[in-house]
DNA sequence: CTGATGTCATACATTTATGTATAGCATCTA
DNA sequence: TAGATGCTATACATAAATGTATGACATCAG
């Protein structure tokens, strides 16, 4: 360890660790083969350990290198959140933000709100990344997020967007052929979808209906999209959301007594409030989402 | 942008924000200041702003650069980090381990049972960042924490290691000067040591006792160790740690019915307990601070 | 005022890092 | 089996980054 090696090397090595060769690494970066391999190399020496084990159809990371990877996850998403505060003017509405939400809201509910911000500032770029994977260490953090458990980091400007409501629904299909339970424990005889792994929502449906905890899903997915077109085709019943719901008449509501409340933040970082793109994103977050746990929903194509 | 910039610029932007010129930079960085210039050049064309306001007596950072130093800390801390868990091998207890504790604890509480873990392990390299002040982010982030305050994020490996209690104190030639105060009321007539910040200890103790809220200080500092020296300079009254206090027999309890106590936790990322440096470091800490809670002191010289 | 010390900017030489081209080996498909 | 495609490793030429030396200006102490 003569002395520090370049930061570079870091990002070279996530990216070899990322596509598990030297190649593909290389057209990754925008280097060459042989570079990179001289930036693992010369990695190795600074650390003084294996990183990988060489083979010609690839490199295997060593568990030296494993350990690595989250701290080249998080210099990659700083240099990138870095960048993105960097770029665009400190007066116009421009540049980069990125917004990080649930799949279902990613992709049902935020769109329409988003298009509308886009259209009244043609140069800002949106990235959102929609994914209900918690620790979200591959993607790059984002500026703004959209999240459903109470904001606990402080030096956060974190805004409470009231409650969505969820509610089990089934497609009219589904009914005719199997008719509507009557009562929870009726649901047991139902074909129920639901979730590979826990995510928010259902923690706190199983908080609030114990009874489900037990329950056999006959459709899983860890994809919120999947089980949302499962629930359109009439495979079965699944908590949807009420506001979503509306926009499609044959899906129907059963068992109205069984309501679930998720609680809403949009959350940002507070040192990026005098940037102007993300404070008018945050705003209009704001804005779009409390409509849309009121009930005003605006669908895609208005 | 055309391209993304070296993450080494980064490092060189951070080193020149911190010594506010290019000339020192360089020093700091092992360069030369024509190197540091067309770092900060290239950085500036790639993000598209000025960065600093040359001129000759150094350079001054724009509101663009600023708003990046947050970042660029993050980088090089994580950066360290990623140093720290690379060196040293996996096997061996070695390389260095980087603990973070508040004045008091980091000077009077560790060194004796670090001194007794590093004779266990010679290989061992402790780098210790005492300081009070919450948001390190100037500090290289520590492997190792000592805390006054719950844990809240997750991923953590947090163990509690009990309660520090703190009682009132003078040195004996301050009592034999103005006497013993009675009453807690009493001690507004009286010389007290206090803080210029709000710490965890204050924050605690305020809240135990909304009555010494309004309290003034006769002698203020920041540095828990001035304000150490002062109370066993018989300056005047101050909250002292009662283990710490039965080192030296000179300094007497006073109203003995005013206690305050402060939880304790050892914290440690998750993944860090793979690292057999780590590990150690951790359970000599857990062990040694529960000692010292309970009161069998192991002073310095022991 | 004068010299010492600090700063940044520029011109030039050199070292360093990178890209190109190629060889060698494995894997898969026809 | 032959050929295409994937990979790494090496030798060599080139391009790029760095260091050295120097000049111009500002600040402070004597």
């Amino acid at each position: 360890m003569t002395s520090e090696p370049s930061w570079d090397f870091y990002r070279t090595l996530l990216a070899v660790l990322e596509h598990g060769s030297l190649s593909a690494a290389a057209r990754d970066l925008g280097l060459t083969q042989p570079t990179v391999g001289r930036h693992i190399d010369a990695l190795e020496q600074s650390v003084g350990a294996e990183l990988f084990t060489r083979s010609q159809q690839g490199l295997l990371p060593t568990d030296a290198a494993l350990v690595l990877k989250p701290y080249a996850e998080t210099l990659a998403s700083t240099a990138a959140a870095l960048l993105r505060a960097a770029t665009g003017s400190r007066e116009k509405v421009s540049g980069t933000v990125r917004i990080s939400a649930s799949e279902v809201i990613g992709t049902e509910v935020l769109p329409p709100i988003l298009a509308g911000l886009q259209a009244q500032y043609p140069e800002l770029i949106v990235e959102l990344s929609a994914s209900d994977i918690v620790e979200d260490l591959l993607q790059r953090e984002a500026d703004i997020a959209v999240r459903m458990v109470a904001p606990a980091q402080e030096a956060l400007l974190a805004r409470h967007v009231g409650v969505i409501s969820l509610g089990l629904f089934a497609h009219e299909s589904y009914i005719e052929r199997h008719g509507k339970p009557e009562t929870i424990a009726d649901l047991r005889r139902h074909k129920l979808i639901g979730f590979d792994r826990q995510t928010a929502y259902i923690r706190s449906m199983v908080k609030r209906y114990p009874m489900l905890d037990g329950i056999s899903f006959s459709f899983r997915s860890d994809h919120s999209i999947v089980l949302h077109n499962a629930l359109r085709s009439g495979i079965g019943i699944s908590f949807y959301q009420i506001p979503l719901a509306k926009r499609d008449a044959n899906l129907q509501r059963l068992l109205p007594e069984v309501e679930v409340t998720i609680d809403t933040w949009i959350v940002m970082h507070e040192n990026l409030k005098t940037s102007p793109r993300c404070r008018v994103t945050f705003d209009a977050l704001v804005t779009g989402l409390l409509d849309y746990a009121k009930g005003n929903d605006t669908p895609e194509g208005q």
